[in-house]
DNA sequence: TCTGGGGTCCTCTCTCAA
DNA sequence: TCTGTTGAGAGAGGACCC
């Protein structure tokens, strides 16, 4: 924050995004309710058009609920490419008004703008600016929320935007300017729940405190918020209770973990075929990180049964590493420990421990390996990125894999919000 | 009436070393 | 040598965000 006259923080959301964009190449969609999201038996609804939300409908719905609440809806895959570039160019907008950007979502991005005022005026005026440039520019709408903090600033563009009625989306107001003397009246009236971090589970352990708006966790005596939530979090939505958030926007956060995770349509069964899973996403979660430039220390291996219970599974290697080959053979070494009897939902395969790689590209002469990278590897890794670089991600690929029609990289997108067809191997008989 | 994917962060437990 | 304490780090699970 900059500790200057007025609200200086923005939070700039995109309209239903994902149907936005789809809207914008296809106009006849407009005033229809549509639904963007995973098809298949076990997708969730991604995104819906106001029209949709009149029905019931929301994001992280079942699909399966949303086709019974509103048969006629129009239900789209969704074209994660196309969302993020999209993203790409309303980014490209709010970083000419500040280099102090945080994005948070494809859609959306906290914004300081405290530095910009002699160029561009105050905040609400920035805000607006940014509205009708990113109406103007790329066809979409926006809702921005202008405020001290990023809490209010995020509850502010909340506030801004359309409501679904029966008749059609009313319009919102686009802008909501929190100021400082009426932070507190804005605030406490709302549910628990409007608080960055209070989500189902805490919202029931309030309630049975009888907290149920943000006014009454102001009003609880600190040490019994401690008590019921912990050290960290009862501190912290105490301070944001009362309006008190000191979260600066930060441009540059680092990754901390890159992952692959996977629902099938129908649950496994076969530890070799989850096996083979297992080759498949070390091979993508390692392709991403090479293409960051990282290097990891530790693998896990989650594993979601058909009862939806989960589990994890993980392991730290005394060396950094880089290559599919280390990835899966850890993770293939800890699906090994896993009853799998029950039945497999879901699998993914995470690297956290992430740290700037050292960057230099070993050759086959620098063989014996020195650590868990086998420099063989390394180098074979290397080559794999560049052929895939100038013949596309389904080139090359593990020889585990080979025939199996699983070659193909796979990408952050890629059923991304379930799976789309009957894909997965069945109960041996 | 079923519950995605990619993440971050927190808490608890266990182990190990000092 | 044994026991207790403490802190760090790892592992696991869970809550939460969009």
């Amino acid at each position: 924050m900059s500790g200057t006259v007025g609200p200086s923080i923005l939070h700039a959301d995109m309209d239903a995004f994902y149907v936005s964009v789809e809207m914008k190449k296809d106009p006849s969609l407009i005033g229809r309710p549509v639904i963007v999201g995973g098809t298949g038996n076990r997708g969730v609804v991604a995104s819906c058009s106001y029209e949709a939300r009149a029905y019931g409908i929301h994001s992280a719905m079942p699909t399966a609920r949303a086709r019974r609440l509103c048969p006629h809806a129009l239900f789209l895959p969704g074209d994660f490419e196309g969302y993020q570039a999209a993203s790409t160019a309303i980014h490209a907008v709010f970083l000419s008004y500040t280099p102090l950007v945080e994005g948070i979502a494809l859609d959306e991005a906290f914004l300081d703008v405290g530095g910009s005022r002699k160029l561009f005026g105050e905040a609400p005026a920035v805000a607006s600016l940014i509205r009708g440039r990113i109406k103007e520019e790329l066809g979409l709408d926006c809702s921005v929320g202008v405020a001290r903090n990023k809490l209010l600033a995020k509850l502010a563009s909340k506030e801004a935007k359309p409501q679904p009625t029966p008749e059609g989306p009313r319009p919102g107001r686009g802008v909501v300017v929190i100021n400082a003397d009426e932070e507190l009246s804005f605030l406490h009236p709302k549910p628990v729940r409007a608080l960055w971090g209070v989500g189902p589970a805490t919202a029931a352990r309030l309630a049975r405190m009888g907290i149920t708006t943000v006014g009454d966790m102001a009003a609880a005596p600190l040490a019994s918020l401690v008590g019921a939530l912990g050290y960290t979090v009862g501190r912290q939505l105490h301070e944001l209770a009362w309006a008190r958030d000191t979260r600066r926007v930060e441009p540059d956060r680092p990754t901390k973990s890159i992952g692959h995770e996977e629902t099938y349509s129908r649950d496994h069964f076969d530890h070799d075929a989850l096996g083979a899973e297992v080759v498949r996403m070390s091979d993508s979660v390692a392709a991403r990180l090479r293409r960051a430039g990282l290097e990891a220390r530790t693998v896990t291996l989650k594993v979601r049964f058909g009862d939806f219970s989960t589990i994890t599974r993980s392991r730290t290697e005394p060396l950094a590493f880089t290559t599919a080959q280390v990835i899966s053979r850890t993770a293939g070494e800890l699906l090994t420990g896993v009853d799998v009897s029950p039945g497999v939902r879901l699998l993914g395969v995470t690297v956290s421990g992430l740290a700037e790689s050292a960057g230099e590209q070993l050759s086959l002469d620098d063989l014996p390996a020195a650590g868990p990278d086998d420099a063989g590897w390394k180098a074979a890794s290397g080559a794999v990125d560049e052929i895939r670089q100038r013949f596309g991600d389904h080139a090359v690929g593990p020889a585990a894999l080979a025939g199996s029609g699983r070659l193909r990289v796979k990408r952050i997108g890629d059923t991304q919000w379930g799976p789309t067809d009957g894909r997965g191997p069945r109960r041996p008989e």
